[in-house]
DNA sequence: CGACTGTTTGAGACGCCTCAACAGATGTGG
DNA sequence: CCACATCTGTTGAGGCGTCTCAAACAGTCG
């Protein structure tokens, strides 16, 4: 019994590192303790939809998106991630992945076994926390968007959706931001529950309001307490505050609170 | 140490009763491992959302819905959770609930603090995965929920969920199934992302094609197979093959797939 | 250079919502 | 017991937001 403690508390030290990784997404910091580093071009899949696989991942770098496809070849895109998110929460039941994700850009993605996974979370009380934790949060982040697809016109889910991008991709508020747009009109769409058309008009719409700024995949927000007024439904006046969490896992989708 | 061991034994006897509920749903039989055990009336509300608590929570009896409050007053219908399902779940990252949930007639509930629930992960291996199993499986509902919103016209949304209602509330397939709506119109149409009216409209019209007979709160199910041809878009006679799976998690919304 | 994909823009159609009126059930007070 | 209010559910008429369809344009690749 004293044999296994010792045995166990040597993995906790590789653990702690993980659960720091885990927390503040301090990647490249803790190569030795990861198992599989693997680099994805651009529309390569990490995993499909009916996959019998027991990983989960982690993104070091690049972004992907993830969809679940029906029976009748709709598709239906459930989130965009990014560096430090983590990817495959959902096979843990089954083992057996419930939706597909690819890559949108190159990405370097490193991935653990469940066993791992629950062997550390049985040892190691902080990384248990952790990965409960992001489970929560996969969560509330669906129910967000659900509220934002069933509750919001389409103006309002497109401003929130670029004051999502901006907290996601972890940058400064402040004038003239330059951002990516590392996904299709098609996949933002569909992750809005609209068409392409639709999104590329309000896009037209916001620029000539003076918003924003969009040539092909490069955006840049021009007045984004404005946008913010636009994601609100009623006031388009009023002053929006931002609740601050420790992580920036849902800063704009918060306003919908 | 070896005390320590002894003392986690004894709580492990505890563990794997309680893993067996949540496994088997057999509820009532596992009393004395149950920490709170409380009756709802009609309308109470278990908890609201902002609320701070640690709890998730089992419900033995009745039935309930869950959903969220927008800042504007919005509100978004998350779910229906019957005898046997877990609620509670997006607390385990802040320790703060991001919905409210109300009992939608006299249920019986127990509750678990998260204290409680990360000492058994932690010791005992068999509950900790099926913790992470429910976990796993909120998220593909929520998925499943999200493309039924997104992709399926009013009717198909309905019928999807009168199907679902079917297996949830654990009811054999057969001709002339009664079972009782315990929410409102408003309710039912609000989780599907429509209205009242489009809800009643849409009930009235598949009884009149006769697949089922509407009154009140009772409903009867006239001919299952027509319903799950109109729950799917394209082929109005095609054969739908139920893919089983251990539990009634998702049966019909697996209709998507 | 043509073929192809992704994006933009316009015109028209349609599904669901909004608004309104009504019916049925339940509860309350006289 | 009835009159009245209230609440949920039903049904109809009209309006609006988004989709559908179609065309044109830009960028990329062979």
């Amino acid at each position: 019994m004293i044999l296994l403690m010792s045995d166990l508390e040597q993995v906790l030290k590789k653990n702690q590192c993980l659960a720091k990784q885990l927390t503040l997404g301090n990647i490249s910091s803790f190569e030795g303790y990861i198992s599989n580093d693997q680099q994805y071009q651009d529309g390569c899949y990490i995993f499909r939809q009916g996959d019998c696989s027991d990983k989960i991942f982690i993104i070091k770098s690049g972004s992907i998106k993830s969809f679940i496809t029906s029976a009748d070849g709709n598709e239906q895109v459930i989130g965009f991630r990014f560096p430090g998110e983590v990817l495959g929460l959902d096979a843990l039941d089954s083992n057996k992945h419930v939706s597909s994700v690819v890559a949108m850009e190159n990405s370097v993605i490193c991935g653990f076994t469940r066993k791992y996974v629950e062997s550390l979370s049985l040892i190691d009380p902080v990384f248990q926390k952790q990965i409960i934790s992001r489970f929560s949060r996969e969560i509330i982040q669906d129910y967000q968007l659900l509220m934002l697809i069933n509750k919001k016109t389409a103006e309002q889910r497109v401003a929130i959706f670029l004051l999502e991008l901006l907290v996601r991709m972890n940058f400064d508020s402040g004038q003239n931001i330059h951002l990516k747009l590392s996904m299709s009109r098609t996949d933002i769409a569909n992750y809005l529950g609209l068409v392409a058309e639709t999104v590329s008009r309000i896009l037209s719409r916001f620029e000539r309001l003076g918003m924003i700024t969009v040539k092909k995949k490069k955006l840049q927000i021009i007045d984004e307490q404005l946008l913010i007024n636009y994601s609100t439904s009623s006031q388009p006046s009023q002053k929006t505050i931002y609740t601050a969490t420790e992580e920036g896992i849902s800063f704009p989708l918060a306003l919908l609170y």
